[in-house]
DNA sequence: GCAAAAGTGTTCTGGCTACACCCATGG
DNA sequence: CCATGGGTGTAGCCAGAACACTTTTGC
């Protein structure tokens, strides 16, 4: 059975056009901020995540007949909050699984799609992770958000060994509680860095001996 | 010692602001276009660049300070033409290559090394070369395209093994002519195909056996 | 003791690098 | 026949996957 897929904040609408529909959050660049800093903003201001553990840019969505006129150009972004946070959002403001969303407005589900490709190749590749889990974590905790995020099963022994070799994981020295059914307590973890760094980087065509 | 860079198309900007400087050849969106659809027909329009042969986004540059006011969003992009491409350029044009710039417009000389960056990332994961080579080559000239873009040696042997065992590389069954100095004649080659493709995709946290 | 959950040891594989060696041509 | 530029054979390395086995808990 595929695990269960991760989320997106989305926003329904409540007027033309696409009513009912919904959308990602977002809104108009001001002028005297770029737009990672815009998107800060309206995420802050239309939603309570001020707290945003890592964003970058996905792409630009500038077909002209995107959404209708008058033409809009569109600077898609890619935010990720970990798994524990739990933003108080509006009435009309929900969560919604990416594997299941609900009839979206304009491009968003297009965008949505950019994003969660973009989530699957870095958790390869760098130490994305940090920003879906909490500040301290189990090795199973942590396997359940990666396979979650990428839509497949993942071994807990190879994962533990691959972000440990790669400085991405440290041990804490404490361990959790067994659950009610017993088993041996779970060591736990957190992540050395908390910004983005390549962690594997393209090793094809290296620089030779050096 | 280094070996020689790839270049870079700017034009010299004839007015204020920043006369004298140079700048990436673009312009401004048009209204029933999108984003890539602008950047080709800016380049065949200004320059004699109708045959690119690869266009992907780079990044949107919008800090309210990149230029003086009215405040201006960039979307760059990263455009690839064969070695061996001649367009007529404008008086005002010229090649520079990418580590010897001269003095450059706004934040054009930053939008520039991300290019290269990009360039250098996906030369190891996928088969852009196809972008940079002529028609059809030797394994010694794709040689020197690789390294000089890398910026560091290429073992001509390993560069043949990695792409052919990818199947990005194809050979022709023709040879050429040796030089002035003898030689072995080098067998010709050339690309399989002529869109990007990813042939090394990120082997970690791969999904189970399937 | 037994089931459940977590963690370790070990082997295997495949892609890439390195390097020694072999091939074809001009003078 | 030798210098020059091309091409092949082969060994070693390393990261990751797989899987059997051990450890620590609750009942």
């Amino acid at each position: 059975m595929a695990p269960s897929s991760p989320e997106v904040l989305l926003w329904q609408r409540a007027r033309d056009p696409h009513t009912g529909r919904w959308a990602l959050p977002g809104g108009r660049l001001g002028a005297t901020e770029d737009v990672e800093a815009s998107v800060r903003r309206h995420l802050a201001e239309k939603v309570d995540l001020g707290e945003v553990a890592h964003v970058e840019q996905l792409s630009v969505f500038s077909d002209p007949h995107r959404g209708p006129a008058p033409r809009r150009v569109a600077t898609a972004f890619l935010g990720l909050v970990p798994s524990d946070a739990d933003p108080a959002v509006p009435d009309d403001t929900a969560w919604h699984p990416v594997d299941a969303l609900p009839p979206t407005a304009f491009d968003h589900g297009e965008i949505t799609r950019a994003g969660l490709d973009r989530l699957r190749a870095k958790l390869s590749y760098t130490n994305i992770g940090f920003a879906l889990a909490p500040e301290i974590f189990s090795i199973s905790e942590l396997r359940r958000l990666y396979a979650s995020a990428l839509g497949h099963r993942v071994s807990a022994t190879n994962l533990q060994r691959v972000l440990t070799r790669r400085g991405v994981l440290v041990p804490t020295g404490s361990t959790a509680a067994p659950g009610p059914s017993g088993g041996r307590p779970a060591a736990l973890f957190r992540f050395s860095e908390h910004r983005l760094r390549v962690t594997d980087p393209f090793a094809t065509l290296r620089p030779p001996d050096c």
